[in-house]
DNA sequence: CCAAAAGTGTTGAAATTACACCCATGT
DNA sequence: ACATGGGTGTAATTTCAACACTTTTGG
C-alpha cells in the first residue's frame, strides 16, 4: 500500500476499538472489564480495546481482542458509535470505535479471562473506568435496550438451548422490570421461531422448564421480509 | 499534542467523514451529490466529504464541510457508522465516518452549491458514487426511516412554517407509501408539539392550508420524559 | 405432603386501521 | 359553477395490559 501525494498533506491518527461486552449469568446482566496491565493507565480499569492495524478492519481488530481474552471466536458484534472527541486521550489523537458484544457467559474460557486480569460485574457496580469507557458502557446499555425491542437478541446471549424463564429473566435484566409472565410467553411464541424440544431444564425447579432453541432458518425468513419482534 | 512512546509502535491512518445530506423538495427527498474536482477521482460523483484533521472532531469536521458548501450553519447531523474495509480506498488507509445530514431545502446557498459543483439527486436516480458512497446512502436511508418513527425529524427537513399535508408528503416521501390524512393528522396533532397559526399556505390549492410550527419547549420536555414519537 | 417454579386464558382498555364526504376559494 | 386540495368522525379490528390458579415433582 502506497501513499498518494495528494493525500500526504493530511493528518494522520491512531485508531482503536473498545468492546463493551455483555455477558447474562443466572439472571444477572454483566460487563466484562478489565484491570490494565500495561501502560498506559497501569492498575485502572478499563474496557478491553486494542489500536487498529492498517491490515485489518475494525472490527477484526475487536475480533482479534476479544479472541485473545476470552477465547471465543464469532462473537456477535456490533459498532456503537465513534469516540472522537479532539482531547479524549492525552497521550495522542485517537479515535475509538466502540463495539458492542454479547457472549454466552458459559461459554468463555474463565482461565484465560483471569490471566489478562479481567472480570465481569454488573451495570450497577461498575468502577470508574479510564477514559470516555463508562460513557460507552453507558451508550452500549441504551443500545442494547433499544435493540432488544426489535430483535431476538437472546440467540446471542443464551446457550444454544434455553428455557423461556430464562429468556425472560434476559429481558428484565435488559429492561430493568418484572414482566407478567403469560403475556410474555404468549408475545415471544406468537413469532414462532422458537423450537420447543422434548428435554427439560431439572436445574432451578422440581417441576423442570422444556428447552427451546431458535429456528435460524425461520428467524432469516421473517427478518427478510421485515417483521420485527417487539417484546 | 506530544506522543507517548507506547502509542509510537501503533499505526495512525486517515480519517475522513463523508456526509449524506438529505433535503425534502415540495414533495420530494432528495440528496445533495457533488461531482469531484480535485483528486482523487476528478469527474466521478461522490458525497460531500472531507479529511479530519488533528485538532478538529469528527462532526467539526463534517461541519465545515457543510458550511464550506452550502453556507449552512448548526445543520443537524448524527453519526451513521464507520466505512472501514482496509482497501477501501485506493490510495491509503482510511477509515471514513459517514454522517447524515438534514436540511432545509430552502435555506441553502444555491450559488455556493452550484459553485462547488454539488446537485440535488433524487433517491432513485442517484448516479454511481466513488468508493462506497452508494452503500452510505443506502445506509443513512434505511437510518432515517427508523428514526421517522421515533422523532419527528420534519423539524430539520421542513421550513419553520409548514403546512400538515407538507408534513405527510415528508412521511410519504420517506416511507415510499401514501398514507390517510384522517389518521396522519390524529397521530401528529396526538402529540401536542405542533402549535397551528393563523396564517395560510395558499400556494398549493385554493383553500389554504393552514402553517403549523413545533413547540420545541415541549418537544424537549417529552423526550426528556423518554416519549416516542411514532407515525 | 409441601414448597417452588412452570405453565396456562380471559377480559377490558387502548391503539390502529379503514373508510367518504363537505369545505373554502380562485378562476 | 366548478375544480382542487384541505379538512373532518366513526366503527371494526387488533394489540396490549392486567389479572390468579393449577401442575409437577424432589425432598
Amino acid at each position: 500500500m502506497w501513499e498518494k501525494d495528494y493525500y500526504e498533506v493530511h493528518d494522520k491518527m491512531y485508531i482503536g476499538t473498545d468492546c463493551i461486552i455483555f455477558g447474562f449469568d443466572n439472571g444477572v446482566l454483566k460487563l466484562l472489564i478489565f484491570k490494565r496491565r500495561i501502560e498506559p493507565n497501569v492498575g485502572e480499569y478499563s474496557l478491553i480495546g486494542s489500536f487498529v492495524k492498517l491490515e485489518e478492519s475494525i472490527s477484526n481488530a475487536a475480533s482479534r481482542v476479544l479472541h485473545e481474552i476470552t477465547g471465543l471466536q464469532n462473537v456477535f458484534m456490533e459498532e456503537l458509535k465513534t469516540y472522537n472527541a479532539v482531547e479524549r486521550d492525552p497521550g495522542f489523537r485517537c479515535v475509538s470505535v466502540g463495539q458492542y458484544a454479547l457472549i454466552r457467559i458459559d461459554d468463555y474460557d474463565k482461565d484465560l479471562v483471569e490471566k489478562h486480569g479481567a472480570m465481569w460485574y454488573t451495570f450497577d457496580e461498575l468502577p470508574d473506568l479510564v477514559l470516555d469507557h463508562n460513557q460507552m458502557v453507558e451508550d452500549a446499555m441504551a443500545r442494547l435496550r433499544r435493540k432488544a425491542k426489535y430483535q431476538p437478541i437472546g440467540l446471542e446471549l443464551l446457550p444454544e438451548k434455553f428455557t423461556l424463564p430464562q429468556l425472560q429473566s434476559l429481558y428484565e435484566a435488559i429492561y430493568q422490570r418484572k414482566m407478567d409472565s403469560r403475556n410474555f410467553r404468549k408475545k415471544v411464541l406468537s413469532f414462532g421461531v422458537l423450537i420447543k424440544l422434548e428435554e427439560k431444564d431439572k436445574t432451578s425447579s422440581r417441576k423442570g422448564a422444556f428447552y427451546y432453541k431458535f429456528d435460524y432458518e425461520k428467524y432469516k425468513e421473517l427478518l427478510a421480509q421485515g417483521i420485527y419482534f417487539v417484546v
